[in-house]
DNA sequence: TATCAATTATTGATGCATCAATTATTTGAA
DNA sequence: TTCAAATAATTGATGCATCAATAATTGATA
């Protein structure tokens, strides 16, 4: 309360919006955002190998895994191999689920136009700028400049 | 790539810049920012009940319970009942560990700093102001706005 | 006073992400 | 050619948060 800086603040609030921001989503459109960009980025590719996926939606490999296998489950994705590398699983969308995907994509954009409302495009230039200048900044913290020795 | 506006930048980017900077934090101060919050929190103010804290750190009262176990098994805090009241269990830390976690404010404070790095105050004020605003504008969204038909 | 509702904390089930270890395959260099 | 290193995906262990259900206690009321 009394000695809290604005950046303190920021820190927290940042971390608090963002909860706020994927509870609510999850709940809106009935999927979690990593599963929801899964599915729009398959929606907007045709097909992508899991490895290039998985650094376009930015989570660990591991989870995409389980994600794809339940998507493939679901009957929402084909998985399948190359004669070149056996390596390598491409991932495409059923012709079934594009449909049902192409509804959500409206949805999430109706989603993220009202989560920010109120702003005009010169704020939100800048609020992008903002989060990468943080991202920059976080990116450039080194373990060490902390706790010093390590008594 | 495309059509991708600058919502939607946002609404990623927002999410990937607090993923870094929770990773980051937990690296260099070496406990999640939960933790570290609630013991913070702790750190100033004395003795606090544990419904109070949940509210206060805004993480389910599973997980604080969950955390606070922890924490006590490891010497950390104690947790005891008042006399008036044999449901609450109130909350303090050690004062053994209260010089350890002196350090660790310090180095929070460090963090957040470097993480604002190059931003003005007034830019900090700003950015705080859409933070608040994101806040509200995502308690407004209600699910009927979207999917619209239970078809 | 007996009972019902509210408060507080806890537990169990579940979901999702991470890391580390492992397997399979491919590539490249000696 | 052969073997080591790189690449890709998977699995298991773990951590942390959520929800729902439950238990214990307290307060209010009829």
């Amino acid at each position: 309360m009394t000695a809290c800086s604005v950046r303190l603040q920021i820190f927290l609030q940042l971390q608090a919006v963002n909860k706020e921001l994927c509870s609510k989503f999850e709940s809106c459109l009935g999927a979690s955002t990593s599963r929801v960009e899964i599915l729009h980025y398959l929606l907007q590719h045709e097909e992508v190998s899991q490895s290039a996926l998985q650094k376009e939606v930015n989570i660990d490999a591991a989870a995409v895994t389980r994600h794809l296998k339940q998507l493939e489950a679901a009957g929402t994705i084909v998985r399948y191999k190359k004669a070149d590398d056996q390596r390598a699983t491409w991932v495409k969308l059923e012709e079934e689920a594009k449909r049902h995907i192409e509804q959500s994509y409206q949805e999430k954009s109706q989603f993220v136009k009202e989560t920010f409302a109120g702003f005009s495009e010169e704020e939100l230039e800048q609020f992008l700028k903002m989060l990468s200048k943080v991202s920059v900044n976080v990116s450039h913290v080194t373990k060490n400049q902390f706790g010093g020795e390590t008594k």
